[in-house]
DNA sequence: CGTTTTTGACCGGCGC
DNA sequence: GCGCCGGTCAAAAACG
């Protein structure tokens, strides 16, 4: 069962919590199995004393009741009572003999003994109940939330930008803070990108734009499939052009373009470090190798990726071993899935969007929205589960974070690695955060992790295990959860759907399919 | 024979 | 304008 916290954040929750303590670095799974233990016998304490409790009220309010109801033939001792009435009650009471008290006795026991069982029972059902209205509460919040912060946002670019030219910029502003969120779910089938441009112009205009005969033929190949225009991977050029011809139609060009290339400047990128002999991570998905080059730098080739489980699926990947190490095998993310995912492929995709989330929604946050902000709570939600560290990187064009697996491998459970995970590079909103909060998202993080043996499965030393390996058996722990699927897809969905986007109700969900997908490399 | 990989060519951005 | 570089294309080769 999947039960959630009665109260969070309590000062009572932080037992609740296999929180990486400072001082016992080798609590592991041992520490996760006593908790349990603990949980479970303060569960039972919790329950034995209630119905106690339970118990003892019962006999008061019997006692009570039977001191007001004449008619139970029920010895109450009030032989007032029964010498004045003469009743056949009194005859009873007066012919009673000790056995027969105590066989009444044992009745009433056993009728206590049932109620007492029917009360815990009762007890327990209620606890279900809370539980899950604890979950519907923690859903609904992080939903709302997620409202409160988007509507929040808009109103800030547009009384900031209001004093220029607020009306055109306040349209492009929904389009710029929605792509960098749109990295890797199936939900959002076509980016704000594309969103923006099919809004404001044709296909046709499109080709009219490019340049030559070749590129025109590209962007032909493209329109086919619709979704490959969403993602512009390494062509930041573009968007600046579908955005430029789009601000022309708008007839307001040099705002819009400038918008255009700081949206461009922050399409967002999630690297993936880990260990692996490998020619690439495990990730779910069908990858097929369409070109290779020697990177500047580095002795190994890079090699590029696109996704091809759907045709038209604009997801690519790079791949390239670092040059400092070679056993470490970086894979690079970005696009947008068009179609569903089996779940080892829909987890990792969750991993990298949360990451992407984190990264872009940071930036920009208050000290309070970074710590109320369900993104980042998601993201730090999520980031631990899958990697050791992560490390934001400003290099332009496109911002990346670096999910670290390579110290996870050994290294996962060591508060030392947690404590890792909290340093931020002290940049844009992240530098503002108030540190004090994280704890609690760390402890928010790992309850999902406590909450489900198997998901906390991740946290497991994974000596044995390369990164690859341990990538395909985490995604593979948390698909085998249907409940944790569910609150991750519907979390998932309020983070990158936002309130107002659901232009995508289709099938392109890929929550809880069976996976049977293999890496070909 | 269909699919995937390889690899040289091409393109656009960027710095000088 | 030129060259470098990263990213992509597409024909040929390889593979199952």
């Amino acid at each position: 069962m999947f039960r959630f916290p009665v109260s969070l954040g309590g000062p009572h929750d932080n037992p609740m919590q296999p929180l990486p303590s400072d001082e016992q670095p080798h609590r592991a799974m041992m520490d996760e199995v006593d908790f349990f233990r603990s949980e479970k016998r303060d569960d039972h304490n919790i329950i034995t004393e209630e119905t106690n409790r339970v118990h003892v009220k019962r006999e008061n309010s019997r006692a009570v009741v039977d001191d007001d109801d004449h008619s139970t033939g029920i010895n109450t001792g009030l032989n007032l009572l029964t010498a004045h009435t003469g009743s056949d009650e009194s005859m009873v009471d007066d012919g009673l003999s000790v056995d027969m008290e105590e066989k009444r006795s044992k009745i009433e026991n056993v009728q206590l003994r049932e109620e007492l069982k029917k009360a815990a029972e009762e007890i327990q059902r209620l606890k279900e109940m809370l539980s899950q209205t604890t979950n519907n509460f923690n859903s609904l919040q992080m939903q709302l939330v997620a409202v409160m912060r988007q509507q929040e946002d808009h109103h800030h670019v547009a009384t900031t930008e209001n004093k220029d030219k607020a009306t055109k910029r306040h349209e492009l502003s929904e389009m710029v803070p929605r792509q960098f969120i749109d990295l890797g779910l199936p939900t959002a089938e076509v980016s704000s990108e594309e969103r923006t441009t099919v809004r404001s112009e044709s296909p046709l205009s499109l080709l009219e734009n490019s340049s030559s005969r070749q590129r025109g033929k590209r962007l032909l190949e493209r329109e086919e499939s619709p979704d490959t225009e969403s993602n512009n991977w390494g062509n930041p050029s573009k968007v600046s052009k579908h955005n430029a011809s789009s601000s022309n139609c708008n007839g307001n060009g040099n705002a819009i373009d400038q918008s255009a290339a700081e949206a461009t400047m922050r399409k967002a990128r999630v690297s993936v470090r880990a260990r692996s002999e490998a020619s690439t991570l495990i990730d779910g998905c069908h990858w097929r190798k369409y070109g290779q080059k020697m990177a500047k730098g580095n002795p190994c080739p890079r090699a590029y990726f696109r996704c091809t489980m759907a045709v038209g699926c604009p997801v690519r990947k790079q791949v390239q071993r670092c040059a400092e190490e070679r056993s470490i095998l970086i894979t690079t993310y970005e696009g947008n899935h068009n179609h569903p995912l089996p779940p080892a492929a829909m987890y990792m995709a969750s991993t990298t969007t949360a990451a992407a989330s984190m990264l872009l929604s940071g930036s920009k946050m208050s000290s309070q929205d970074g710590l109320m902000n369900p993104t980042n709570l998601f993201a730090r939600t999520m980031l631990p589960c899958s990697s050791s560290m992560a490390t934001i990187s400003a290099s332009a064009p496109f911002p990346t974070i670096t999910l670290d697996l390579t110290e996870s491998a050994s290294n996962v459970n060591s508060p030392t690695n947690m404590n890792q995970l909290m340093q931020f590079p002290q940049r844009s909103g992240f530098g503002e955060m108030n540190q004090s909060g994280l704890p609690q998202m760390m402890g928010q993080a790992l309850y999902y992790n406590q909450q489900q043996s198997k998901f906390s499965g991740l946290q497991l030393p994974t000596q044995s295990l390369n990164a690859s390996e341990s990538v395909s058996s985490a995604t593979a722990a948390i698909a085998a959860n249907p409940n944790f699927a569910a609150a991750l897809a519907a979390a998932l969905t309020s983070i990158i759907n936002g309130p107002n986007n659901h232009q995508n109700g289709d099938s392109n969900n890929g929550n809880n399919n069976v996976t049977t997908s293999i890496e070909r490399q």
